[in-house]
DNA sequence: ACTCTAGGGGAACGATCGTTCTCAGGGCTA
DNA sequence: TAGCCCTGAGAACGATCGTTCCCCTAGAGT
């Protein structure tokens, strides 16, 4: 086993167990156990805790983005809507327990600057996609949509997470179509 | 200082301490020393930590409704946005850090069934005060308007957390509007 | 004045955490 | 085969946590 194995073994037992429980629930050992390392390679790979919570961070970061962005393409007759289908399906995984980012934001955000730099780019990454189908529209205030939609993003994630209900996710959906309905110029000229 | 004296200083401390740098980050000695209290009540008031966190929680629960209930009282005309236009001075309080029960849940939910169940109560709570406006109007299907308006509130509160924005709110506001307004009999009858 | 008791300050305890250190073993080269 | 270095397993360390315990003082009641 050599570090690169090492590596995405533990990045495994990370996103998996800092998902589920937390991060500071989550002890070193246990982390070791999980990816079936050892101490001596774990602290080579990332010589402290918190190299670990950012590295898993930034690429389920990565990961999260493209699997949107896949499924967003493989529905290019409607893809705002798209991305609430999406949202849909990953509220009703297993295990599925929020936006692990807004959960690492608010146990970690405000003792460590670190963590709260992932999490801002992930949250403008996200609006920056966004941003990308809402230019495909005629709206008359880009901004506005785009920050509307990452609301309802934002929004059902979180909420579908506490209410324990995926159905949030076609309320944020119907949402979403009827404010950039409102939005076009198309339909603000035809009124 | 009697025992409601001290539960009530404690209780400050508590908010103050959890809310600013999170549940885990906050020891119990140094709760103690907020409150101005010995270690001694601090245990004659609560036996263990786990219920202080979920009477701050509690507590917080029923001055952040009441805030907002009062705000939107004294707003008879515009309720809806008034709900927003209160968020956004929420927002822009110093200290503001996001939703206290979003961050408690992302921190310890999974792990502490207690502190989950305070959390989805407070967010039951807040749905059936948005519920009780959209009730005033002439909707098709409140529920669904409803449950719209929440995934506004979560997401603003949550997204100005982590971008820093308390503008979002006007972009919530705006948007609470428009679905409003396309929810309303009237207006799904006049076009 | 003496006793009793409640309360404050803070040491102590046991558990757990992140991190480092020790040591034995096993594959490599000479 | 002998020496060497890297690795794995896990003990050890120091810090910190939540919680309990001890000791001393101050004030009320008789």
């Amino acid at each position: 086993m050599d570090v690169d194995e090492a590596r995405v073994k533990l990045l495994d037992a990370a996103e998996e167990l800092f998902y589920e429980r937390g991060i500071q629930a989550v002890g070193i050992d246990e982390l070791r156990a999980g990816a079936g390392i050892s101490l001596k390679r774990l602290y080579q790979v990332f010589p402290a805790k918190q190299q670990i919570v950012e590295a898993y961070l930034r690429r389920r970061d990565g990961r999260w983005r493209a699997r949107l962005a896949e499924y967003v393409a493989d529905h290019p007759d409607d893809p705002i809507p798209a991305v609430f289908d999406w949202l849909r399906e990953w509220f009703a995984e297993p295990g599925f327990r929020g936006c692990a980012f807004v959960n690492s934001f608010g146990e970690l955000g405000s003792t460590e600057p670190g963590i709260a730099d992932v999490v801002r780019a992930h949250h403008a990454a996200v609006r920056e996609f966004l941003a990308g189908l809402v230019a495909e529209l005629d709206v008359t205030d880009p901004e506005e949509l785009t920050d509307q939609l990452w609301l309802l993003l934002v929004g059902s994630s979180t909420g579908a997470a506490i209410a324990g209900d995926p159905a949030l996710a076609d309320r944020a959906r119907r949402a979403a179509q009827s404010l950039a309905k409102a939005a076009t110029r198309e339909n603000s000229v035809s009124l």
